[in-house]
DNA sequence: TCTGGGGTCCTAGGACCC
DNA sequence: TCTGGGGTCCTAGGACCC
């Protein structure tokens, strides 16, 4: 058995704890560089607004509906994940943090899960104000829909019973009303199934998630893949997924950011990249890996006309390491070979291939070189400087300083406070 | 004028090995 | 005429997730 606890619209959830005033209003948060819309509130989808809509597009509805867009507050959020996922925590003894604002938790032998999920439902909004739905069911694909009924049920009275809004429990439902259930839902609310694939399935004749439960598993495998035979049998109630507790060091990490103005000198692009690529190397060190292979690119806009520009480069390092002057000099090595002036460029990212732990790294034998193991004491060094005196304070003299405005720093304008994480910004009343 | 960021998994196909 | 068989590793590309 397992439960799914989801926060409802989570961003804009996070930002109304701290501006009640935006409770019942339409509210949007929007992406960096106040691109679109990555977070709706009820009121917001009530307007038809869809999810990553550009905000040029729903700009309108500022005067015409009183919507409200904010800058995305990644502090913030993070900050009020944690808090809900501690007391998400309680709920049982394995619990697999999804994303921001998602968790499974292996219910399994637990007495009355659904009553203590109700329960832990009302503790979360007591001690934190964060709206959220639970699903339950016999698989991790089954507790997924659950929570999907939950919220619609919840939102557009009428679609599913009444009692299954907010916290829903499909083992607890008859055949007939579980099947009821399925027909009811559109195959491409399955976890798992994307508009590529259900496009795919609706053209064999599965509509619904009924439909695709009928499916025979080996057919599906055959059909499409191993992917989609697992999603067969975890419809059956066939468990194929567990909860995965345990957090695995990232394969791949990336910094990768669009620019607030077009940049189309390499001077520009060199601070961009010795900034990226010192964020990368940051995230490497925190789960204590190294990296061998250091991928840099930038390109044009692929929405303007006009010369378009698309090019990548992959530096591979002599000796695998976590050592910020080594990546960045990898990183601006690969924009170096790439870059052809003339073009108005918009994005740039660094990206940390190849990645493994560092107590596995040997040292290189030439004797010369600063090996990962050789400049590790340096690196935590500036990383616990940068813990306790703010991000920034030790940098590479050719990363960009913290908080001074550039060409291709992103637009924010619409940021609301540091509620959580500077003390004078903590809400009167609250401090 | 204005269009996000950071990940994962799976498969097919080529190179290579014995 | 006829041109092995079985396996691994790697990569690019496609699809998905939030």
């Amino acid at each position: 058995m397992f439960a799914l606890i989801d926060g409802n619209n989570f961003f804009v959830s996070c930002e109304r704890v701290f501006q009640p005033q935006l409770r019942q209003r339409p509210v949007v948060v929007l992406s960096n560089n106040d691109g679109c819309a990555i977070s709706r509130s009820d009121e917001a989808k009530a307007l038809g607004i869809r999810m990553a809509v550009p905000w040029f597009q729903i700009k309108h509805l500022e005067q015409q509906a009183g919507l409200v867009a904010l800058s995305a507050n990644f502090a913030l959020y993070g900050e009020m994940s944690d808090r809900m996922m501690s007391l998400i925590a309680e709920l049982g003894p394995k619990q697999e943090i999804y994303s921001i604002d998602e968790s499974f938790v292996d219910v399994c032998g637990l007495n009355n899960p659904l009553e203590r999920s109700w329960a832990l439902r009302q503790k979360i909004w007591d001690w934190t104000s964060l709206p959220t739905c639970v699903g339950l069911g016999p698989t991790k694909t089954l507790a997924k829909l659950a929570n999907h009924i939950a919220k619609q049920a919840e939102r557009n009275p009428g679609s599913y019973p009444a009692e299954m809004a907010q916290v829903c429990d499909l083992s607890r439902l008859s055949p007939t009303a579980f099947k009821e259930v399925l027909i009811a839902t559109d195959v491409g609310e399955v976890w798992g199934i994307g508009r590529r694939l259900a496009d795919q399935l609706r053209e064999c004749g599965i509509h619904n998630v009924h439909d695709l439960a009928q499916l025979d598993p080996a057919l599906a495998r055959k059909r499409w893949s191993v992917f989609m035979e697992r999603i067969v049998r975890e419809l059956h109630g066939q468990p194929c997924l567990e909860v995965e507790d345990i957090i695995e060091p990232k394969k791949q990490i990336a910094c990768t950011r669009s620019f607030g103005q077009p940049v189309s000198q390499l001077a520009d692009l060199e601070e961009v990249v010795a900034t990226f690529g010192s964020r990368a190397a940051e995230k490497l060190r925190r789960q204590h890996s190294v990296t061998s292979q250091v991928l840099v690119f930038i390109r044009t806009s692929p929405f303007h006309k006009g010369s378009r520009f698309s090019q990548s480069a992959i530096t591979s390092l002599a000796c695998p390491s976590a050592d910020t002057r080594e990546i960045v000099r990898a990183a601006i090595s690969g924009l170096r070979s790439i870059y052809r002036p003339g073009f108005d460029l918009i994005k740039a990212g660094v990206i940390l291939a190849d990645i493994s732990p560092a107590s596995l790294s040997q040292p290189e034998l030439d004797f010369g070189a600063a090996s990962a193991t050789s400049s590790a004491p340096l690196m935590s060094a500036m990383d616990d400087l940068n813990r306790r005196f703010g991000r920034g304070t030790v940098r590479l003299g050719s990363v960009a300083l913290p908080d001074t405005p550039r060409l291709w720093s992103a637009r924010r304008e619409r940021l609301s406070g540091r509620y959580t994480t500077r003390i004078d910004e903590i809400p009167y009343g609250c401090a």
